[in-house]
DNA sequence: AAGAGTCAGCTGCTCTAACCAACTGAGCTA
DNA sequence: TAGCTCAGTTGGTTAGAGCAGCTGACTCTT
């Protein structure tokens, strides 16, 4: 029983734009325009009539580009060109974490060793290389680091701080970028499964070393120093 | 013109869920129940009844899950737990270096230099540390990028296999997973942009002397040998 | 009885149409 | 002039209908 009916279509339209190619030609869009980040986006009913598609596909579009940081949604306001950030990685990566750990997997400490391997090829770089300004500013980071040591406090803020500011020295934002999507996935993750107290004394000490370390110029020391810090933190895990 | 309805919802049912808290609530399903890649989700009626949403929130959080492999979406079929690869990671990241790349920045460089920095430090862990298995691997792949080498053809698939293998030796899936996705994203877009043509002999004389670097056991060499090999790369890119 | 074709029914996909909710800015009010 | 109100914009949510891909059981043929 054929149930035909007269197409509601205009002629010369693809009957049915995927909503794979919507995201493409979203994506085509701003590269085309040459939007930078925080550019405002043609409003839904505007893309809709550009993409010849309904509001409901165009908006899973939206959606799934928003997942991926590409464009930013903001209610009774506008779309607009996102920050492009590594938001969605972290996301990414901590929800994969998560669900290993719940498995049974050693996912968090996997990620840590993935941390470790990638800074500890890196300090080798910048030992003896890191201007002063940024050693002063580590210096003030670490004893930021005891005082809140003294005090009770979480480390955490200072140490992603001193992690940021010590790979800054390698002048690459988009690496800088990686490293901190790595400590923020990792940090979520343990701050949600596991939270071991740690002994924020050894933690100062270790960071203290590993600028030391670098400042000397000894790479070899420097990696030591690092590799220290990060079994420190898998004891924990493991404890 | 005050146009008021009664509510045609559930009494102790929040008014809107967000799309936001759909996708946490799927993710919540996923890790309560444990459920492994691949295995099945329920199917958008369910999630309908079980979240209290319409079909469209559903299936935009669905969407924004997809984009983020959390989930995969397979039509008439049903929806699955995703691979969580870092396929959505390489979308990411190509569509970031394009996007930078056309407004003028150097984003492909910075990509490259970021493997670089990543590369360089990891393949000092490396020297005199892999396995005669995996040098022996090794040596097969470059036997034959120079044999297509000289049929003129593309080394790319070999090229990658090469860095996948020698990056095993780390002994980190995650750390291989994340190296192949920066070597996806960066070889897809220069693809896509530049395409310069390459000597191939030169590519395969570094690949070589990075094997025998390693093999070797001298770390300083086998970084040089790396960075000989990206500033090859690199020079083709600024030419 | 064995094979091939058909069809009912699942699944997700797309469209339309209406209303809800957040935000802005012009214009009114005090 | 300062503050409020309200109309109009934008995205958010719901509803219901029909489209499209896939599976498996049923039937018809051989």
């Amino acid at each position: 029983m054929a149930r035909n009916r007269a197409l509601p279509r205009l002629a010369g339209y693809p009957l049915a734009m995927a909503a794979r190619d919507l995201q493409e030609q979203i994506k085509k869009l701003i590269v085309d325009r040459r939007l930078p980040s925080g550019a405002p986006l043609p409003t839904e009913p505007e893309l809709m009539e550009h993409l010849g598609a309904s509001r409901n596909s165009v908006r899973e579009a939206l959606k799934a580009l928003q997942a991926m940081g590409i464009v930013e949604i903001r209610h009774g306001f506008g779309t607009y060109v996102g920050s492009m950030s590594f938001a969605p990685m972290i996301e990414g990566l901590a929800f994969r974490t998560v669900a290993g750990h719940y498995r049974g997997e050693d996912s968090l400490l996997r990620l840590l060793e993935l941390r470790e391997a990638v800074e500890t090829g890196l300090v080798s770089r910048l030992a003896g290389r890191l201007p002063e300004a940024d050693l002063v500013e580590l210096d003030a980071l670490v004893d930021r680091m005891e005082q809140e040591a003294a005090q009770g406090a979480g480390l955490a803020e200072t140490d992603r701080a001193f992690h940021a500011t010590l790979y800054r020295g390698l002048d690459n934002v988009l690496l800088s970028e990686v490293l901190e999507a790595f400590w923020d996935a990792f940090h979520r993750v343990q701050r949600d499964l596991v939270d071991v107290p740690q002994d924020p004394r050894v933690t100062c000490r270790q960071h203290r070393e590993i600028l030391d370390a670098v400042r000397s110029g000894d790479v070899l020391r420097a990696e030591e120093a690092i590799r220290d810090h990060f079994g420190n933190i898998r004891t924990r895990l493991s404890g």
